[in-house]
DNA sequence: CTATCAAACGAGCGATTGTTTGGCAAATTT
DNA sequence: AAATTTGCCAAACAATCGCTCGTTTGATAG
């Protein structure tokens, strides 16, 4: 059951069953209503995206009111810039683990191909990417969501600028088209296609790496 | 001048016969006010996404009243299609004519993608490509829409085809990704940064051709 | 002159938008 | 036990949404 609006106030009087832990230990996350907002946002953000999204529905996918919204976030945008930023925080994780204990140059951009495409697909709710220049409403926070992109793309340029590439690449607009390619698989993706993300990150690689020279094999590290 | 709301209502000389009747005299191009909504609607759907753009908008910068639009197209949605409909027209054509004389197999793919980036990018208002999964709203038009989108794929299929891949690479995939950095060139491409489209275009094409091998360089069939 | 028609106006419909406010029970702190 | 904070509800708010409809204007055809 995807959808369980628990409303579990003003309730119960003084009946026993209580929903929540009893004690729900200040450690342990006690049912963060804060996040389940982001969840249920992200998902209609991704969904149907964000204008067309109305706070109302976010509050009734969470199972409370659309003014109660207003207690865990200042704003409709304020609350579309948390999402995004989870988003961007999975995707830099992601990348960085995968390509961290490798050495190849060329198997160091598959990595983060095969780490980018997963995470863009699999947690594709977050990936609020495909949201062309951002809502034009979201004005104050540009700067923000800007700045929380470039952080992601600064990791993609210094996996390019590892390669050797031929001197009439440009590498500036390889990692722009190499980026723009696993982007766009966000919208012709099926889970149920029998290919992985993974594997169609890989095959972009596959598709821009130079052959091997029959002649010359792994000539260093 | 860009914005001139020119009511010159009560004014058209000849009224733009877009239906019936009488002959329309051809030569003059009588000032067509669906042409024109069109336009501006392209602009402001490109600019600020079709949820947030509203029929008042589109009608304030044609000039006239939001009623008005009504009696040009049935509704926002209806609008919607026309104006992608529209735009997929500019890229069909421009990629069938970029094609048409070119021979060698990559060579036709660097045209294509030339003219690709050409109408995606400087016709970009009718380029609605990067709305995601288009709007949700559209709902009874989506399939039209789709019907359009695969007309074009259709084009670039056939020029993959011609080519010559190692069997490692899965010809579906690699038009995918291929058009997938193509369309993607919308959400970086400033015409300032000295790029020319047809240059971006082409470059892709440069990243993804085999290097020629100095022992054979006869263009074969 | 009269009838018809395209094209627009202008008012307004009901619905929905994001947001604010006041209050209140439960949980927590003092 | 008292005081305070937390988390939410319920109701409203002004603004805006897509769209309808009766009316009016100017042009053209018979």
């Amino acid at each position: 059951m995807p959808r369980a609006p628990q409303r579990l106030t003003r309730k119960p009087a003084t009946p026993a069953p209580r929903r929540t832990r009893p004690v729900p230990k200040p450690e342990a996350m006690p049912f963060d209503r804060r996040q389940q907002i982001l969840v249920e946002a992200a998902r209609l953000f991704a969904a149907k995206g964000f204008e067309a999204t109305s706070v109302r529905d976010i509050a009734n996918a969470t199972g409370i009111l659309a003014g109660s919204l207003y207690y865990h976030f200042a704003s409709k945008e304020e609350l579309f810039v948390a999402v995004h930023a989870a988003g961007m925080e999975i995707l830099i994780r992601t990348a960085q683990d995968a390509i961290r204990d490798v050495r190849d140059p060329w198997d160091r951009l598959a990595a983060a191909a095969a780490a980018h495409c997963t995470a863009l697909l699999e947690s594709s709710d977050f990936m609020l990417l495909v949201v062309p220049n951002f809502p034009k409403s979201i004005g104050q926070y540009r700067d923000e969501l800007i700045r929380q992109r470039d952080e992601y793309e600064a990791i993609i340029s210094q996996v390019v600028a590892g390669l050797d590439l031929p001197p009439t690449i440009d590498p500036r607009l390889f990692r722009l088209h190499f980026i723009g390619a696993l982007n766009w698989t966000q919208s012709w993706f099926r889970p149920a296609s029998g290919l992985t993300p993974a594997e169609i990150g890989r095959q972009l690689v596959a598709m821009l790496r130079p052959p091997t020279i029959p002649g010359s094999e792994s000539p260093s590290s």
